[in-house]
DNA sequence: CGCCCCGCCGTACACTGTGCGAAACAGTGA
DNA sequence: TCACTGTTTCGCACAGTGTACGGCGGGGCG
């Protein structure tokens, strides 16, 4: 009773001197901090290596405690997610007038953001949990500039949002197909080269019934598949470019 | 003791009557058993709702039996995507040749793909933990079969390859975005008009910064979102047909 | 009959996300 | 100085997860 508040030599007592004496030593946790290391962990290992006690150990703090500045781990996810839009460029609208301006800007951001899912093949297993990933500001931005270049291109709005769409829908969907393969490869911590080496053979036995598959992974994919796979995502985009551009001609000759 | 190898009596003993009888009454188990259960089970409730041991009580199985017939989880999924694929008409090459024909067939075997996405939104959430989907059987007869459309279109070999992913990245990237909309709507259990609704005032705050977003929210998206979504899918589709005809008729000319 | 093999399953392990209540702390007013 | 308040941190616990392992029991074969 009296032991307690005077002397406390009771184990477990906090006594002046031996407590841990860190007045809050940091902000300690903070919304920013825990998604850039989320950022860091996923990056590092893939989707499986995030989880909210890992996270929290790398954060020297308990596992419980990051849900004082994080819903649960799917806003965490979304979080990062759209951390992830916002290193993307911008595109201005600006002299987008011409239309080997406006294809450029519009390229661009389609490689950029196609780019950000491959560099970040995890995104995919992401999206998936998290709905409403397309409503992140960062992401919106990015889409509200898009827009604007579409505009200032001569697009009437639904016109604009239609290309956009397509472009975004196109880039997306390819981008998401490359990740899956990227994450699978990360995985298996080999090479590309060396990986594909090792599965072609596989395949080109699955597609032995499809002759045109077949034809397409004996001759197209042997050799220097990052380069092809970039390659294919830029001829893809110039042909949705090259519809959009079809449409809006048709509509003013009309 | 004689008790025991006698009468019986002691509860738990097997006796001949009781006894189970089942002389292996069925195999008892199989990998189509497996891979339908866990299909309906995805269907009913989505991804969460499919754990090893649920799917195994379902099938009035012990948890683990299941790993005879399916290695692990991922390759259970990936059999199931597989399956959808595999319910997807395939588009016939013959009569292709003309353009208003072979337009037609990729749009319907567009639609189709899509459809099957969004009528299973939980796939979102798997072509993400599993790589190789587009290595399965069902998904490679479906791009074998559209090759084959594409050429006898009169497409060169890598121009239909080209035509081809473009048309199905952009079904996949937009079909994935609308499934994990409606991933996230059937989680909230509510009809979509009505979520809509619940969720449009917030939206709308949220593009206050954006002018053309904000535009394109409180104009476009008002009334039947689902129709909406199909036209614009539609109309998306056509662009990139537009380009890839424009190509074609590029190549011819020169 | 005995033997083996193979499908089945109970148990167990390591790990997950997160609710709950207690603690530690900063700030305020008396 | 103290009590009180609101916020942040965290240990514990719970209900689950995927799946490795070892045993069991029955069918097929010698």
């Amino acid at each position: 009773m009296a032991a307690k508040s005077e002397n406390g030599t009771t184990p477990g007592i906090p006594m002046p001197w031996n407590r841990p004496q860190r007045k809050r030593e940091q902000p300690s946790l903070s919304r920013d901090q825990i998604v850039a290391e989320a950022f860091a962990l996923l990056d590092a290992n893939g989707i499986e290596a995030l989880s909210m006690r890992k996270l929290a150990a790398r954060l020297n703090a308990g596992a419980t405690s990051l849900y004082t500045h994080v819903a649960n781990k799917e806003e965490l996810l979304a979080l990062v997610v759209d951390q992830i839009f916002g290193t993307l460029p911008l595109p201005e609208a600006e002299g987008s007038e011409e239309p080997k301006v406006w294809r450029a800007k519009v390229m661009e951001c389609a490689e950029s953001m196609r780019a950000a899912i491959t560099r970040h093949p995890w995104m995919v297993g992401v999206i998936g949990d998290v709905g409403m990933i397309y409503l992140g500001p960062n992401w919106m931005r990015l889409c509200e500039a898009q827009l604007a270049v579409m505009e200032t291109a001569g697009f009437e709005f639904s016109e604009a949002n239609e290309a956009m769409n397509a472009v975004v829908g196109y880039t997306i969907g390819t981008a998401c197909v490359e990740a899956s393969w990227l994450a699978s490869l990360a995985r298996s911590g080999q090479d590309e080269q060396e990986w594909m080496n090792r599965l072609l053979p596989t395949v080109i036995e699955a597609t032995k019934d499809f002759p045109r598959l077949h034809r397409l992974y004996t001759t197209e994919v042997s050799s220097e598949v990052e380069a092809g796979r970039d390659n294919s995502f830029t001829r893809g985009v110039n042909v949705i470019l090259d519809g959009i551009e079809a449409t809006m001609n048709a509509r003013r000759g009309r």
